[in-house]
RNA sequence: GGGGCCGUCGUCUAGCAUGGAUUAGGAUACAUGCCUGGGGCGCAUGCGAUCCUGGGUUCAAAUCCCAGCGGCCCCA
């Protein structure tokens, strides 16, 4: 028996199946040093997609691209307090360099905002300089002592940093909702993983915040797992780093910042969401192949005309856009390569052979749900098009199913000590505003709030914990 | 933050309890040749191991002890 399936269900051990599922698909494989990670062509790839996706909507909006370096002078850091005490525990730091120590240790960036906003005090004079929107594509360390997981937590990481300065609040507090509302599009409509949206509590917000608003998915293990966050900086950093202008009103002013940003982490939301017992399930927009064909070379069959027609069938498809590979190594049997293909997550198969080829059809498979129809050769690129689209729109319903049934709505506490213990998922339940009864729910169940949502709805009166005066809705969930 | 498990050819592993004799064994992968082909084909031959690293105990260590490195899981 072969092992370079995935052995484990997915539904019996889920950490187990993960990490199986990344490494046998070729995801990513682990690096030398604790913690860290190789990210592998495949997941590259979606990396890339993800980029051209984002990018193309922060263009539109105006936003450009740019690098600042990843060496941050320990001084710039320590400005702004909170931000400081909220990243020191987890930042790298360079002492030395070569053999000779350093004056002032560096430290390799855990985000950017310090060194991007003593360059914002240098760029902005006027309030026809504003606003500035920029982001970045780079890497960034926080250097995890606790455990660590492929692509949801790894000392080093890949994400985008959007970072704005604008002339007014109201500006600044749009840029983040816009900016929230396209990374739940990038999620939902491209990675197919519906989330909820919303503002974090005090304790859970970005370390020098105004506030933070994020987007928070449910994997299928109960654990909610945090997909990107927007902040409202406010005039915390603009303070610190001395960001002013000259308004229209020939007044001197601060500037009112945002920053967001999204990481390598979605992609492990992909394979927790969408992934089966026999490997990954990609959404088409994000999969680096979309389809694979396969021939199937009978001894006897004219073998020509197949690998032929398989060619002349990838070549309609590439017309259309798709990514299309031919696997036509001759050293596989068809069997194998299915379940090759299937493990890498592909989501759509064409079989050619003898078969197909008197019939002039093509055996279509689709990746989420094992289905094996025919078509005609003439139709056959109109139709996978058309289910590329159908399988798209099927994994985001499946995991908008999922997400529904994984909401609780609680009215007192040992309900929510309840559902939290039989199914996890986010507890809906009402809090009185107080960080006490959050942080002591917190200690007695592991569970933290995700969001408060945006549109708010009473389910209780009271707290569920303290049983006082409940200010907000909100969802709970233990998370990654 | 706390607890537990693990590390042997590229990969999965046997051997470890009770130290010595398996030449560290097998499967899979890889290479070559044949045979096959609509769900991980078959046969033959071949290649492949610092038994994680360092130290200790011992006449003798993959096996016992300690430390380090790395991985996994669970709990709060």
């Amino acid at each position: 028996m072969s092992d370079t399936g995935v052995t484990v269900k997915k539904s019996e051990d889920f950490s187990e199946w993960y990490t199986e599922v990344i490494l046998k698909s070729e995801l990513a494989d682990y690096a030398p040093v604790k913690g860290c990670m190789i990210i592998r062509e495949d997941a590259y790839a979606m990396w890339e997609k993800i980029q051209e996706i984002f990018n193309k909507k922060i263009r539109a909006t105006g936003h450009r691209n740019v690098y600042f370096p990843m060496f941050i002078p320990e001084g710039f850091l320590k400005k702004e307090s909170e931000h400081f005490a909220g990243f020191v525990p987890e930042v790298a730091w360079i002492t030395q360099g070569g053999d000779t120590p350093l004056e002032e240790k560096l430290a390799v960036r855990p985000t950017s905002e310090t060194i991007m906003y003593a360059t914002f005090a240098k760029w902005i004079r006027s309030w026809r300089d504003l606003p500035v929107k920029i982001n970045q594509w780079c890497n960034i360390v926080r250097w995890e002592t606790k455990a660590t997981k492929l692509f949801l937590r790894t000392r080093e990481f890949l994400w985008q940093e959007g970072h704005t300065a604008h002339a007014t609040s109201e500006e600044a507090e749009k840029e983040v909702m816009d900016i929230l509302q396209e990374y739940k599009d990038v999620m939902e409509s491209y990675l197919a993983i519906p989330v909820l949206i919303g503002v974090k509590s005090d304790s859970e917000k970005f370390a020098g915040a105004h506030y933070t608003t994020a987007l928070e998915a449910m994997m299928p293990d109960g654990k909610a797992l945090q997909m990107g966050t927007s902040h409202n900086l406010g005039q915390n950093f603009a303070h610190v780093f001395d960001i002013k202008f000259i308004g229209e009103d020939e007044k001197e002013h601060y500037v009112w910042q945002t920053s967001w940003g999204i990481t390598t982490r979605l992609i492990g939301a992909v394979v927790m969401v969408h992934g089966d017992d026999k490997g990954l399930v990609l959404p088409p927009k994000v999969a680096p192949v979309q389809v694979v064909i396969v021939p199937i070379p009978y001894k006897g069959a004219d073998s020509t005309a197949i690998t032929a027609k398989a060619k002349e069938t990838a070549a309609k498809l590439k017309a259309k856009n798709l990514s299309v590979v031919v696997d036509d190594r001759e050293e596989y049997t068809p069997g194998w390569k299915f379940n090759q293909w299937e493990l890498k997550g592909v989501p759509v198969r064409i079989e050619i052979g003898p078969r197909d080829l008197k019939q002039q059809q093509v055996t279509v498979a689709r990746r989420d749900t094992y289905q094996k129809t025919t078509v005609k050769e003439d139709e056959a690129a109109d139709a996978v098009e058309k289910l590329l689209e159908e399988i798209q729109s099927n994994l985001y319903n499946r995991a908008k199913k999922a997400l529904d049934e994984k909401i609780t709505p609680v009215q007192n506490y040992s309900e929510f000590a309840d559902a939290l213990k039989e199914k996890g998922g986010f507890i809906k339940a009402s809090w009185c505003g107080n960080p006490e009864c959050e942080s002591k729910i917190k200690d007695e169940t592991g569970a933290t709030i995700r969001v408060l949502p945006f549109q708010q709805e009473s389910i209780a009166a009271n707290c569920v914990y303290c049983g006082q005066q409940a200010k907000k809705t909100v969802y709970f969930a233990r998370s990654y």
